[in-house]
DNA sequence: ATTGTGATGTTGACAGTGTCTACGTTTTGG
DNA sequence: CCAAAACGTAGACACTGTCAACATCACAAT
């Protein structure tokens, strides 16, 4: 027979779809059933809880940010570290903005429940990504004296921070239309002192 | 007679002890309510809805940023904008570490309703505060070729992922214990080339 | 082959939420 | 002084997440 999904599966699916969809402001176990064509209750069968669903649904989504960031690094000369780590920080907010719904969701610990074993294990991956290509760097003399994770943790919040702001509209007022390449643009040239050109992608 | 506070400033005095004492997760129209000795509906004749009560108590938070930034900036020496705009990345992510309940609210665009006037003047004079640093310091040499307000976006970011990350524990797994202040420094220290000793304040 | 057992899905309940309406009470201004 | 507005209460409504009881259904062991 062909392919069949279990029922599992389907729920991420469909609560990552609504998450595309609509964001995430109505989601809800209930609606998330609807959507997925099942009463109320069968999500129950599948997750303890409702936190439980979203910590796959966003480890999910710390997959596929590693997959993004993996893209934009391997387009780069992978003898120039400092290159792979500018290109990595448009691979975090090309994956923000591609996917609103879900990257809104991985950092709501109000919504997710943090102690799903997944979640941790995924968002690890995705960081200790980041601290791979921060050592590269440093061998290469960016800033061999920091700590490497701790380096990782500031270059990571500049990029969590500006797609968390843009995505929320918070820097729209007063910097504009200004897109999130611009920004990311600057925050590099500011970081790693030279902005290499903007690498183009297979969108 | 004394000073007879109004129920609405009482209400918003309420949430705002809420969200202190007990985080953001439980907050709601009806536990505020409880908490300041009303009914239910209650608030609703203040309030048009429970989004523009938060939405009040975020802009207060918003006017205690910026009296934040404003104390850490006076702390030094005026006549040094590089660490005047240092001095203010401290004084924002100090904000947030000791307010971490209004700080979590104030860029929730789905607690707070984000129409309100009140909401978007004190936002808008936060970010404005900032911008005017980062005037200050362009007119003495730093990257005196960008946009105010892109740059002001970008540094805002870094130290808003910082602080959201911090709070939310995100960074606590593999940065381990390393308090914020050692973060911004070395944010700091990647934006601005050179890390003044890091300001000691009344606390 | 039959039986029983666990997984899966449905349904109805419960407590909780935000918001609305109808109703009193209190305060205030003409 | 009295009308009108402001304020607070109480009940309802539709919605939520979670739980318990019930019905299937597949599959393994006897």
């Amino acid at each position: 027979m062909l392919v069949t999904i279990s029922t599992r599966d389907r729920l991420v699916d469909t609560a990552r779809t609504y998450l595309d969809e609509e964001g995430i402001d109505g989601i809800g176990l209930r609606e998330i059933a609807r959507r997925a064509g099942l009463s109320h209750g069968a999500p129950l069968r599948h997750f303890p809880t409702l936190g439980r669903l979203l910590a796959a649904v966003a480890a999910e989504g710390f997959r596929d940010l590693y997959a993004s960031v993996e893209v934009s690094t391997r387009a780069v000369d992978p003898a120039d570290p400092l290159s792979r780590l500018d290109a990595a920080s448009f691979g975090y907010v090309r994956f923000a903005a591609n996917s609103p719904g879900v990257f809104g969701l991985m950092f709501r610990s109000d919504l997710c429940d943090t102690g799903d074993p997944e979640y941790a294990t995924e968002g690890g991956a995705a960081f200790g990504q980041l601290v791979e290509l921060v050592v590269d760097a440093q061998a290469v003399g960016f800033h061999p004296d920091l700590v490497p994770a701790e380096l990782a943790g500031v270059l990571w919040s500049t990029m969590h921070g500006l797609a968390s702001l843009h995505l929320h509209g918070a820097l729209a007022p007063t910097t504009g239309q200004t897109d999130l390449d611009t920004l990311v643009r600057i925050a590099n040239l500011l970081a790693f002192g030279v902005s290499p050109s903007t690498p183009k992608e297979p969108s």
